[in-house]
DNA sequence: TATCCGGGGTTTTTT
DNA sequence: ACCCCGGATA
């Protein structure tokens, strides 16, 4: 191990203070760019210096990448030997972790399994069916939500029942039934043995706030709890964290106020703003110095962000050279900006030498990443984009790993639904349907029954049954495999005797031949993982070890080191903790950046944040872009510029004429040049409703701003006339105008049952009564 | 049981 | 424009 004082000397002095304090609970607010990892990373190689042992530790990140480079370098600091003792990874990881060994006190075997987003969905589908809901006011993804919500805010199904403020919501909502609805899919996934994402969390507070002795344990066992990213914790996040640390609160919340941009996740910026009022006793330090951007960079940053109210006072600064103004440029339409832009990247490349990997486009939304696209490939300029499917979402990856998933717990019933007829055995929806109700009827899981049809007077014919039992056969033979199989062999001969091979090379399409890869990779990462764990000493490694960390891996995680040399295209969001040379912005404009789907100020806050995550990507330099029409959901659309230009202090900003085209021809303003963006119409809350009500307005009633020209005014509304919102019910409409300062339509119409307020809503969410 | 058509919806997505 | 889903069809 390096000694202390050396180690202490690579650090600045505020980065230094807060590695060395340890009288209490401990807030870093870390400005973009200031070495928070360092100063976690140095602050635990720090505790392991003071005598604390590593398995006392606990660190928790969001990604596995996080707690794996974070591991990495600490590794290298105090010597892999005693890093790898340390409790250190992502909240779900450490909470399965947890959870495989205490899964009995919570009713669970620790063969529990982890439903991922689209066992989710299934699950919930069935439920929808069963209680035969109607599935145009019960949506898939709402129902989710809702039960997603409710779990981040630690609320069981009858909290969920008893909360006034959720059930007016769903009253609103029309979905009278949601807590029953929550209640059956707790049901199903207990009885599944399965728990999804947010049950790790869940299920983890659950086990510390109700069994004293495990609490207890947890307790005592970590001496000191580090937080990565603390801005994007959740209510359980939160909980989990207060309760680990009891009674000691020996405690460091790592974070950034200024980056979080997660509160759709049900991250909630709160946690780190009032971070100090939970501890009385909490320091708060500040990371000011950004190593990574320029000076103009920085400074622009910062006077964007100075325009939230919501924030943690802080001066960032750089001590880097002062370097170029950002650059902005307005083009006719998203074609041209991305000619634009593609021909701004060859020209960096060419004459600064700029390396591709250097280069970002970021954009708010995945789908503009396809005009992006197609004009740099006419360019010839290598590419890559982040986003679209992960590896373990593909359907063959899926199904091979819901093989080893129900050899390990046979009551995995989404599991068991994906490949029971993959490849195809003939059990088709009837047989199924009659397992399934048999299961119920005897309140077993639908393996059981496929096992012992007789003894449970199953009623198939005697083919189906032959085709059942000859499928109970193939996963009985797995599961008598599974303890005594190694993980690689163990798949190997799931992917061999379930057919699943058989199929990818029978299929001799472009698609089979991606499918037979992808398994043959999968292969080679289940190899990768037995022989990693060999190393470590572990001689024998079982399938179910990688089951628990492949559920918990996503696409994020594969980008194994790619040294191609491309320009990277991705989310604003998928960019957060990275850094680029030069980065691009694109459709810095108004219903896009911000997103058409935000009205409240909180909401635009966290917008303008992740404007600021996007700036601060860049070390040298910064092009912000906008277009002026937009194809839209297959429709052109005439687009204004973003509000957050006018944050942006001009100082550090240059405009530019966009190539060819004659600009714009909107009156000069006098900060652009440009109209100003439009004003946001004002939304105001109705007396009656909550907060949540607003949420669910938001979430199906968007509101009209900058419609654009479509919409037409006078053909399909008129004042007096009497409508029905989708979320409000009837109401009458007060009037109906086009807004000359913006061009967009606008109604405003009184809500009958609404405390006789007036909203402004979208045209599509309204019907003619 | 795979495939085709029509309708509805469209943000971001660390696990 | 595009994707996803459900129902109908071959």
């Amino acid at each position: 191990m390096q000694t202390m004082p050396t180690l202490l000397d690579l650090l600045n002095p505020s980065q230094r203070d807060a590695v060395t304090y340890n009288d209490g609970p401990q807030l870093v607010i870390a400005g973009a760019g200031s070495g928070k990892t360092r100063v976690l990373t140095f602050k635990i190689a720090w505790l392991l210096q003071q005598g604390i042992p590593a398995n006392h530790i606990l660190a928790l990140t969001f990604t596995n990448k996080a707690a794996r480079e974070m591991k990495e370098r600490i590794g290298k600091l105090v010597g892999e030997e005693t890093a790898r003792y340390l409790w250190m990874g992502t909240f779900h990881s450490i909470c399965a972790r947890i959870l495989r060994h205490e899964a009995e006190h919570l009713g669970f075997t620790r063969d529990f399994s982890i439903y991922d987003t689209s066992d989710s969905k299934a699950a919930a589908k069935q439920i929808l069916k069963e209680m035969q809901l109607d599935e145009k006011i019960y949506k898939l993804g709402n129902v989710l939500s809702k039960i997603s919500a409710a779990k981040n805010a630690f609320m069981s199904p009858s909290d969920y029942a008893a909360n006034n403020d959720l059930q007016k919501r769903d009253r609103f909502d029309r979905m009278y039934d949601m807590a029953e609805v929550y209640r059956r899919y707790e049901l199903r996934l207990q009885a599944a043995n399965a728990m999804d994402f947010d049950d790790l969390l869940l299920n983890t507070c659950r086990l510390l706030r109700d069994n004293a002795e495990a609490a207890a344990y947890y307790q005592d066992l970590f001496q000191y709890v580090l937080v990565d990213e603390y801005q994007d914790t959740n209510y359980v996040q939160y909980c989990l964290v207060k309760r680990l640390a009891e009674p000691q609160n020996h405690i460091c919340v790592v974070g950034d106020d200024a980056q979080s941009i997660y509160s759709f996740r049900g991250a909630d910026i709160r946690n780190i703003l009032h971070f100090q009022r939970e501890y009385h006793n909490a320091r708060l330090f500040k990371l000011e110095r950004n190593y990574r951007s320029t000076q103009t960079i920085v400074n622009a940053a910062n006077s964007l962000i100075r325009h939230n109210e919501n924030q943690i006072h802080k001066d960032v600064y750089s001590e880097k050279e002062v370097g170029d103004t950002l650059s902005l440029r307005a083009y006719a339409s998203d074609r041209a900006e991305a000619e634009g832009i593609a021909s701004l990247i060859s020209e960096e490349h060419r004459l600064r030498k700029t390396g591709y990997n250097e280069i970002a486009v970021l954009y708010r939304t995945n789908a503009q990443s396809r005009v992006l696209e197609n004009e740099l490939r006419s360019r010839n300029i290598p590419y890559r984009i982040y986003g679209g499917t992960s590896f373990y979402q593909r359907k063959e990856i899926k199904d091979a790993i819901s093989y080893f998933r129900l050899a390990a717990n046979p009551k995995d019933t989404e599991a068991l639904m994906r490949v029971i007829n993959f490849p195809a055995r003939g059990i088709g929806d009837t047989t199924l349907k009659k397992v399934s109700e048999c299961a119920t009827t005897h309140g077993i899981s639908m393996m059981e029954v496929i096992n012992q049809p007789d003894e449970n007077a199953l009623t198939v014919n005697a083919s189906t049954l032959t085709k059942l039992r000859n499928f109970a056969t193939i996963i009985q033979h797995f599961q008598e495999a599974i303890d005594t199989t190694d993980a690689y062999e163990f798949a190997e001969r799931v992917l061999r005797e379930s057919g699943i091979m058989t199929a990818a090379f029978l299929d001799q399409s472009q698609e089979g031949i991606d499918r037979k890869e992808n398994l043959d990779e999968l292969l080679s990462a289940i190899h990768e993982f037995v022989d990693g764990r060999m190393q470590e000493g572990v001689s024998f490694t079982p399938i179910t070890d990688f089951l628990s960390e492949v559920s918990l891996l996503t696409d994020q995680d594969e980008h194994t080191e790619d040294h191609t040399e491309r320009v990277t295209l991705m989310t604003v969001h998928a960019a957060k903790g990275l850094e680029f040379e030069s980065v691009f912005i694109a459709g810095m404009e108004e219903n896009l950046f911000p997103s058409q789907y935000c009205v409240r100020p909180t909401e635009i806050e966290e917008e303008r944040r992740l404007l600021y995550v996007a700036i601060t990507r860049a070390m040298v330099r910064c092009y912000i872009s906008f277009a002026k029409s937009r194809f839209k959901n297959g429709s052109l659309d005439f687009s204004s510029p973003s509000r957050f230009l006018n944050d942006l202090d001009r100082q550090y900003i240059k405009q530019y004429e966009a190539s060819s085209q004659p600009s714009f021809r909107s009156a000069p303003s006098q900060q652009w040049g440009f109209a100003a963006p439009p004003r946001m119409p004002r939304f105001t809350p109705l007396d009656t409703l909550t907060q949540s009500h607003i949420q669910a307005e938001q979430a199906k009633a968007n509101p009209v701003r900058n419609a654009s020209t479509e919409m037409p005014t006078d053909s399909q509304f008129a004042a007096n006339e009497r409508v029905r919102h989708k979320v409000f019910g009837e109401g009458t409409i007060l009037r109906v105008w086009h807004d000359e300062s913006n061009g967009n339509d606008k109604i405003e119409i009184r809500f009958d049952k609404v405390g006789n307020k007036t909203l402004l809503l979208t045209f599509a969410k309204l019907e003619k009564i």
